[in-house]
DNA sequence: TTTAGCACTCTCGCCTTGAGAGTGCTAAAA
DNA sequence: TTTTAGCACTCTCAAGGCGAGAGTGCTAAA
């Protein structure tokens, strides 16, 4: 399918126009609003060929014309010029990361607040993750009787603490000299061969190592760490969502984790750090994101470790000034990740 | 005031049924659904009473009423009869919290995933929180050139990290050693104790204090943990939320995290473990409230750690029940706490 | 190839209208 | 004194009719 200049600026012209009123476009105000030099019937017979091409579909006979989700693909493909955002908006946004707390958690919140922020849309920002879970370091922490706590840092950052008990009461001094053996003995080490070392301690020792092995193994077949969520009800305003009963249920896959996992493990995980996904319209394949679009992108340090963000809107969505912002954002948590905890 | 035992019933039925159906309520519709020993003439003239009591509305003239705020709170205070949940329902709700993976976070958000699905609202739930910050531990790991993690464990279980840039690069030997001394050295010691203890450490170990004081000052002066929110899609099918944006600015606030952190301080911080407190309309004070009503409690240990937990749905919302449900988590939630997180 | 002109279509807001639900009042019954 | 039947009145809401406005497609001329 190729076209003609002339059909992608009208292309170009409808998806703006109904991106800013959410209403169909027709010929006559298009030309008058753009100062268009050709007639409405010049415009008509265009809209009329991006009809045929299904890029443009009409809700009713005598209507104006509504992109379709192919003519936003096409759009988003062929047509978005890579403005990158302007040079100020840029300042403020990496001057709030380094102003803020020097904390991969506040990073993260930050990332999500901008995103929702710049594009008044639903946001997510996913930890960075890393594939194989390597060890770093163990703490074990008595809090009474047979409650002990323990902290798993792993190579990158990771950071997991968790309540066990033990079959029988510990001293701190006991803790703390079982846990820089075990420290010492797996640091860099992953799952396989910390299974390989269980022979090497006494039975205190073996309870823990079986614990700190099911936690790391949990930790490396999940697909994304933590998900930070932000400006879910910036959507709420926009019409799509106030009016249908199934554009909110696209907010339903955000809130429950199992499924927004499933949804990134099949999209974003397959796309490089510093690509760009745009998802339209759920792609036919996600029911729920009928609606909805959604922009993704990687960050991270591609070989070790990495996360997701996103931009959840309507499909009637500023691409391209999302898909800056989401990219622009990526770049500044990559930056961050790489400059602080990288192995 | 005092109500008849019949305008209580009245009040009570006309309460329920426009929760149900979200409608004005009309004397006679009343009369048959419920098959009242009276004619609808006579509920028509205590209506009439109860609305010169202020505790009914009417829409406009010739319509059925409508409970006010005044309404609810009389109801919530006088008429709702404490039921307790149905033992299958606790049962499956402790089953839950015993199946979980043992840990605070977990619990949390699976309180806060309780919640809202048994109220049908959103539901939110905070960490405990010490009021004192109490030092335990304290945790030092290179990562790489001059950034270390910092792992702080407090009394209680509270933990932060946090990544600090030291003026030169150190070693994990030296920093294990420092971390060690630290801890040794400021267990069980409070902000100003460990203030007084500058002096005796080296140029780095005063670095690491400094760092170690102002993070406990930060977590001291905050009113909550972290909080965790669940179940906003829930409240988006009822009609106040579909319709009116007013109700949507509510679920605002539950994003908004210093907004959030406003209204818990001034409201349930001051209620005690095992109290519930409800909101209703946000009670003239709290506008993006208007709509909605809160039910709140608090749980923990009241000396040492305490978090909070609420349901937020609109103002036609089950109270009964919805009480009896905070109310058995928050018990569930304390003892938790106080088995593994009691100093 | 573009454009002016025209007949035609469809939505949307506005109005009217009638049904339905509910009220308040009054006078009779309990 | 309290309750109830009866009745006139009020207000909403859904349905139908109507005209204005916006938009289209087609045709013939520029």
């Amino acid at each position: 399918m190729q076209l003609t200049d002339r059909q992608k600026l009208i292309l170009t012209l409808i998806i703006h126009e109904h991106i800013r009123t959410a209403q169909p476009v027709g010929s006559k105000s298009l030309v008058e609003k753009y100062n268009l030099a050709m007639s409405s019937a010049t415009v008509r017979n265009e809209m009329s060929v991006l009809t045929d091409y299904e890029l443009l579909r009409q809700p009713h006979t005598s209507a104006g014309r509504v992109p379709t989700e192919e003519g936003y693909r096409f759009f988003v493909g062929n047509l978005v010029q890579q403005s990158g955002l302007p040079t100020n908006t840029r300042r403020t946004i990496t001057h709030q990361f380094y102003q803020s707390r020097q904390d991969i958690e506040q990073w993260l919140r930050l990332a999500a607040s901008v995103l929702a922020n710049q594009s008044q849309a639903a946001s997510l920002v996913t930890a960075p993750h890393a594939e194989k879970a390597i060890f770093k370091h163990l703490e074990l922490i008595a809090t009474r009787g047979r409650q002990v706590l323990m902290v798993l840092v792993l190579m990158g950052g990771e950071i997991r603490q968790q309540f066990i008990s033990l079959s029988e009461p510990v001293s701190q001094e006991r803790l703390s000299v079982i846990a820089a053996q075990i420290s010492n003995m797996c640091v860099r080490c992953d799952v396989e061969k910390i299974s390989r070392m269980r022979t090497q301690t006494d039975a205190l020792g073996k309870d823990i190592l079986d614990i700190l092995i099911a936690e790391m193994t949990l930790i490396e077949e999940s697909t994304t760490g933590e998900i930070y969520l932000d400006g879910m009800t910036n959507v709420l305003s926009e019409p799509e969502f106030a009016e249908s009963d199934e554009a909110r249920q696209a907010l339903h896959i955000l809130e429950e984790r199992s499924l927004l996992e499933n949804l990134l493990a099949s999209t974003v995980m397959n796309i490089d750090v510093g690509g760009i996904q745009v998802l339209i319209g759920g792609e036919g394949t996600w029911q729920e994101l009928r609606q909805c679009s959604i922009v993704l992108a990687r960050y991270g340090d591609p070989d070790t470790l990495t996360g997701s963000i996103g931009v959840l809107g309507p499909i009637r969505m500023p691409y391209d000034r999302t898909i800056s912002t989401v990219r622009f954002v990526a770049n500044v948590l990559s930056d961050l990740v790489t400059e602080t905890l990288a192995v």
